[in-house]
DNA sequence: TTGAAAGCGCTAACAT
DNA sequence: ATGTTAGCGCTTTCAA
């Protein structure tokens, strides 16, 4: 079974394989009739575009490449759910990768799409990531780039950000003005900016009562939920220890709510928690977890809308702030 | 920044490009000495080969095409994982596309895969895909073809499956022994043969048991959380009220824990729960819950080897069965 | 062991 | 409004 091409419509119908491109793609310039008669034969034959020939002849192609940490979580897979509702009816083709967060994984990644030559590229850089040679010449060979949550602020390029920053404001404000007293906070490493705005965020709120963040516990490097098991384990060794926490997020805190129940300790009555990033397994646990939400399909929107804008010419580098939002639920009284 | 060819290294070592090209591949007619020079010429100069163009040429791509209906649920980006583990060495690239459960879409999925001339073409099917004309299309082209989960039995391909009816039955075996006397099932849609399965499964374990499947209480098409939910409010209205139920999904499992609760029955002394997918929440909800896990990573490490097989050219149409197991949790005794 | 030449299917500049 | 021509970068047959 042989694919039809341009030149098999154009034999049938007695004109050139030009003419079929045109009106194929609804150049003007072509009469209605043909372009009628084209769109019929193209039909009764079953023509379909080779896009692989199209994209070697016009040295670009409609395939954006996206790069992502990992497809299995929840938060990237809802940005690519959002990159594709705008991407595909606009004619674009997704090509994701995932690096796994790993450096080489993500160079390779990165290698991969400029090989098969995307139009243009979506990346979240790696927690490894620490040089940006690869990110740069994507940037060099002028192919447009789009960053997003895990950005690196250096380079130029649009970036799409999460309001990391008045989340933790909100969460933290949220636990003081709920009457908790010492409250505590286990951070991501502080090298990725999200993690870096959410402690300062939650500093900010703590500072802003008049309270002291040197009184404050703070873990560094604590988002798993063995992590959270452990330091709350931990704090309530310390003789100052506290009686709510705000974590980077949920998996933390659902940490801490494993070891406040061994602990014989009642959330909310005696202990306040927070996470962050509202994971579908937020709301299904008991307590459920109050927790600050990422919109993370909005954030897929408008990073492709911001492809599309950099494709169109226009060289884009706006930077874009997404809101976040508290909510409240069992894990913290609710004020 | 011009992108260099193979024209550019032909030039400068004084060979044609044809050289080069044989070079870069490794051709053994090429003598040992002239491919270490192009090697590293291509290195000197930062070549990356235009796969566009060598697929133009060849004919075929070594980008696989993967059409799913969801890209962010557990067992998907699982599946494609494990796809990934295989076919990123092998030098395959994956395009992901996701049907979004819509059949209209998985038929344009489809064809810009072809329009794409993927070398192969990995799918699962919609809920909605009720006519195959866009899969046979696949076929007739001699496109390799490899369905997993959802597939179609009549289309000739290969097929990777989860053991639904071994885990269904398992689990309702389980459900017998724990001492549950009235045990219902909350399944699927039947049109599609994962959910089938499962029902014959629990089928199976009743009547060996010399049980009666008319007394059991059968509601179908039940797999959100609110279907389960609103069934054992029913349920518990019913005169013969079931005791246990097995469940096709655990979301619909979560729903009858939320019913459950509300209706003060406990779990697991007063009522058995079993669900199916080993859901990442399964596990951190109250009560536990039991349910059958699916080696997902293992069903896309095994879609992979099978992809590639057919591949290289040999007519692999086997169907193979990927085994599930049985978790029992805190949602029915352990026995 | 290497070169010459053709062509994959399409688009676009330049005719007419 | 349509045709002519050239070529994107690569692979491959045929020839030397």
């Amino acid at each position: 079974m042989k694919r039809i091409t341009i030149n098999d419509i154009a034999k049938e119908l007695n004109v050139t394989p030009s003419t079929v491109s045109r009106a194929l793609s609804g150049n003007t310039r072509v009469s209605i009739k043909t372009r009628e008669l084209v769109a019929n034969k193209a039909k009764e034959l079953g023509y379909q575009q080779n896009v692989i020939a199209a994209s070697l002849r016009k040295g670009r192609s409609d395939t954006i490449g996206m790069v992502v940490p990992r497809i299995n979580r929840h938060f990237f897979s809802n940005v690519i759910s959002g990159v594709e509702e705008i991407l595909n009816p606009a004619g674009y083709t997704l090509l994701i990768v995932q690096s796994g967060e790993n450096f080489i994984k993500e160079q390779k990644a990165i290698g991969m799409l400029m090989a098969n030559h995307v139009g243009g590229i979506i990346i979240s850089l790696s927690v490894q990531t620490k040089t940006y040679d690869h990110i740069n010449g994507v940037v060099k060979r002028g192919i447009p780039l789009v960053q997003f949550d895990r950005v690196n602020p250096d380079i130029e390029s649009s970036k799409i950000l999460n309001d990391n920053f008045t989340g933790a404001y909100l969460a933290t404000k949220h636990l003081i003005k709920s009457g908790y007293q010492r409250i505590g906070h286990l951070a991501g490493t502080r090298s990725l900016k999200a993690y870096e705005e959410r402690y300062r965020g939650f500093v900010k709120a703590i500072e802003e009562e008049g309270r002291n963040v040197e009184d404050c516990l703070v873990y560094e490097n604590t988002i798993t939920r063995e992590a959270g098991y452990n330091s709350i384990k931990k704090a309530y060794a310390h003789n100052s220890r506290p009686d709510a926490v705000f974590c980077a997020g949920d998996y933390a805190a659902l940490g801490v709510l494993d070891g406040l129940k061994e602990l014989g300790v009642s959330v909310p009555e005696e202990f306040g928690v927070v996470g962050f990033a509202n994971e579908p397994f937020s709301e299904l646990i008991h307590p459920t977890l109050s927790t600050v939400e990422q919109n993370a399909f909005e954030m897929g929107t408008r990073v492709a809308t911001a492809m599309i804008k950099n494709l169109e010419g226009k060289h884009w580098e706006k930077e874009e702030v997404i809101p976040t939002r508290l909510i409240v639920r069992n894990s913290s009284w609710k004020k």
